[in-house]
DNA sequence: CTGAAAGCGCTTACAG
DNA sequence: CTGAAAGCGCTTACAG
């Protein structure tokens, strides 16, 4: 299996009689200099090129300063295992959508090596430098990376809202979402709401807590928040059950299917006894044949606007990309589910 | 936001004290015509390089004929959206989870032009040179195009079984389980099988249908063949209603959870007045609250292993790639189920 | 209008 | 042992 030397440009050039040079002009239709390739030439350029097999060397192109239209996809964790594709999926099918109308590969890093739990996108072998801007997903987002990222003026955009300075991002707005869900529970006669959460510091879990907050003071509700970060699931589960709350808030679907069996041990029906509402998306998920109130959140439409801002990015000059909106907001939906009911008498 | 010039192994000479090329060296740690650099100098360098943020321009170094670290993952349709998950999922995760442990990254190949509903590998634009190599994967593989791969000694590997010379691949061994579902009917007393096929023409399909052909000979039991691609599923279903075979065996479990739909318009139950198994994976699929009759096939394992023979064709030199086994059959194993049941008495 | 040439950042021979 | 140089396949100025 002798290996047929690769076709060039060269190669190309020879074909047609005429230059190299001449032969990328065609290839990439451009003109520099007041010069004008006349038709009949071009027409030879690529009768040569249909001739053969050629096709441009992705490599030379990106080292000659050219786009490479290859986007890179970094996650924090493995992305397309069992688990993770419950919440990677849905984003990665807006990112390969996307690419497609764009024209772009993707390039994923699953090279990175893993340390402290999550990988690293700067490493020795980084091949970061190949793509022409990169997506970033995942919760645990390294702040020296992205402050980094900025300094190097490297083009990417993160899904979900971020502190840091010049970070471009595309996010969801938890903060309004969550004051939409203790809106519905005070309509439902609701007046003391725990909110159980993972005691995490990303700036996701922030705004929630934040829209909380907020919404609490505007609507006179008092609100308890217990975190699985100090007790575990059980004794929030048994503070709830022995307390006079009437809605419990979680986090995520996860966590809210977890407490639910926790509290059906401690005799809590719900809706019955105690209203259930969720922070996140729970599409598809239901507490005992109900549907659960919660999130519908625009999965499949982040990841490409974040996609779509990235390519802006890389394609706009300095002037234009000042112009661009870098950090968006994207409103999701209440699911009304079941689980959040009127409230029957007080406790 | 100017962008810092790039740090570039000259860059890292200049501090160093050193040339260029000897960068070059330590950083692949590799000696050249005699030559060996003392410790003292690559800590320089190692130094000089912490330092700075540099890390290797992975193009240049592709340019320079060395390795890239980097897969491509082609498939013939979209692999990430909801529905194709489903197929590509399992096999996406064995691809990354190798990957991980190669270290090398993935490149997915989004942006090739669809035509005549599956996508191209070679056009105009085709990032597949800045590879290493290649993983094939979808069911609508293009012959010429896989002929192309081989002539040009391009490393890929297909998964699933090919028809075509020299193209190398990890496929599922349908034959054989299509036998031991066979084998399965005729020891519950069944002598009379439909198998209700879409009537496709890749390898896949006709090792069903061979596997099939093999276990009646050697079996004595008469087979029917019925193709979608003939007549529309409600009058498959009519045909076998009617006719007095006593199991169906569907090429897959979506077309075995319709016919069923249809067979009980025709009252026939399944398993009750008819047995049902499916030439495909059914895990996670049951039939009226009954686990069926099928096979569990191993994706992970195939994709895991596609993977790790294409980064042997990578990596070895001409003649002890000629020692490799470039065709590997997996087998898969039959879950017993319970659609498939004991022929009660002759009809 | 066309061709010869420099340069992108590397690897790897080959002189010193 | 080290440095200067060629070459990978492109793009893009700049002479002719």
């Amino acid at each position: 299996m002798e290996k047929p030397p690769k076709v060039t440009q060269r190669e190309i050039a020879r074909i047609a009689g005429v230059s190299q040079a001449t032969v990328s002009m065609v290839l990439n239709d451009r003109e520099y200099s007041n010069v004008r390739i006349p038709e009949a030439t071009r027409e030879r350029v690529r009768r040569a090129i249909e001739q053969t097999t050629y096709v441009p060397d992705p490599a030379a192109r990106r080292l000659a300063g050219l786009d490479n239209k290859i986007l890179g996809v970094f996650t924090y964790e493995a992305a397309l295992s069992r688990e993770s594709l419950d919440f990677y999926g849905p984003l990665l099918h807006g990112i390969e959508q996307e690419a497609e109308r764009l024209g772009c590969d993707l390039l994923f890093f699953t090279s990175s090596p893993v340390e402290d739990g999550t990988r690293k996108l700067f490493h020795k072998q980084t091949r970061l430098r190949l793509t022409d801007g990169c997506i970033l997903l995942g919760q645990q987002m390294d702040s020296a990376e992205l402050t980094r990222l900025v300094e190097e003026g490297f083009p990417f955009v993160a899904v979900g809202r971020r502190d840091e300075p010049g970070v471009p991002y595309v996010g969801i707005d938890y903060v309004t979402l969550t004051g939409d869900i203790v809106e519905q529970a005070v309509a439902l006669g609701h007046r003391r709401i725990t909110y159980a959460h993972y005691g995490r510091s990303t700036p996701a879990a922030a705004d929630r807590v934040a829209g909380l907050a907020l919404a609490a003071e505007t609507m006179l509700v008092e609100t308890t928040l217990l975190s699985t970060a100090d007790s575990d699931l059980s004794e929030v589960a048994a503070v709830i059950a022995n307390g006079t709350d009437t809605v419990v808030i979680t986090e995520d679907v996860f966590m809210a299917e977890a407490l639910a069996v926790e509290l059906a041990e401690h005799g809590k029906a719900i809706p019955e006894d105690l209203s259930l509402a969720v922070l996140g998306d729970v599409e598809g998920h239901s507490l005992g044949g109900r549907g659960m109130t919660g999130f519908q959140l625009p999965r499949e439409q982040l990841a490409a606007e974040a996609l779509a801002l990235l390519q802006q990015l890389i394609v706009r000059n300095d002037k234009a990309r000042a112009k661009l909106e870098l950090r968006t907001m994207i409103e999701g939906s209440i699911v009304a589910g079941a689980t959040l009911a009127q409230l029957k008498e007080s406790r």
